[in-house]
DNA sequence: ATGGTAGGTCTCCTA
């Protein structure tokens, strides 16, 4: 039967709450994964999301910064989180389906403005997170798992408005995305959104700062949906929900969604 | 070359 993943940064999901209940009850996955949730697990307005039929979230959080919720209609196991680079955030977190499919949500550090560790430590971090991923995944070999969530790296060239411009630019930078492909290679990790969207521009992150976002369209792809070869097969339907990012008070990112025949 | 916006917390940090 077909599962519909969705993964959204929220950019503060107490502000956002309302929103996403709207994207809840107009597209009604299976499973919303956000990112930046900017609160603790206990100050998330869980009944809002229960009371329209998602009664099911395992999260992590912490205050002002950062955090990680998965939202479920299906009942969901927490299998835990970890604290890659030793940073203390809450970035990640995992949930396992009664049908044995592993859910990992991620947010990966944005890497602050210059990229070059030796003078930027927030750089480092970026890299020593996607390091320690890498050997996570090479030492227990994920099955039947999907990972979705804020990447904060556009791999490929049709991912960012100029790849040209954006070179030196972090989260495009040649470095990050030979870390992230190693990484994606440790989990033998399909990337669902590109499988089932081949061609051409495809962003789903707009910065705040542009005037009228949509008409400079200056985007990013930050925002990934992966999944292991095992259930790869089963995935069609990705899309991107460019729309939302247009919604009142929106964040600025647009939601990802797959769908799997599972 | 620069500054532009947004959210949370406690006057500045992060994105």
């Amino acid at each position: 039967m077909p599962f519909t993943i969705a993964t959204w940064n929220i950019n503060s999901v107490r502000l956002r709450a309302p929103i996403v209940q709207k994207l809840l009850l107009d597209e009604g996955p299976d499973v919303l994964c956000l990112q930046e949730t900017k609160s603790p697990v206990d100050k998330i307005p869980a009944e809002v999301f229960a009371e329209i039929g998602y009664g099911h979230m395992v999260a992590r959080g912490q205050k002002g910064y950062n955090g990680v919720a998965i939202l479920s209609k299906l009942p969901i196991e927490d299998v835990g989180a970890e604290d890659f680079a030793s940073l203390g955030h809450a970035r990640h977190v995992a949930g396992r389906l009664e049908n044995g499919v592993t859910i990992h949500n991620f947010y990966v550090p944005a890497g602050g403005d210059v990229a070059d560790r030796t003078v930027n430590e927030k750089f480092g971090q970026k890299l020593d997170y996607l390091t320690e991923m890498r050997d996570w995944f090479r030492g227990d070999k994920p099955e039947k798992a999907i990972l979705v969530g804020d990447l904060n790296i556009a791999p490929r060239e049709d991912d960012v408005w100029s790849h040209k411009k954006l070179l030196k630019v972090v989260s495009h930078t040649p470095i990050e995305v030979e870390q992230m492909a190693e990484t994606q290679d440790a989990g033998n990790w399909v990337d669902i959104t590109r499988q089932d969207i081949p061609d051409g521009q495809l962003y789903s992150w707009w910065s705040y700062r542009a005037k009228d976002w949509s008409a400079a369209d200056k985007g990013r792809r930050l925002d990934h949906v992966w999944a292991t070869p095992d259930i790869s097969n089963a995935a069609h339907s990705s899309r991107v929900l460019r729309d939302v990012r247009g919604w009142e008070k929106p964040s600025d990112h647009a939601p990802v969604f797959a769908t799997f025949d599972l």
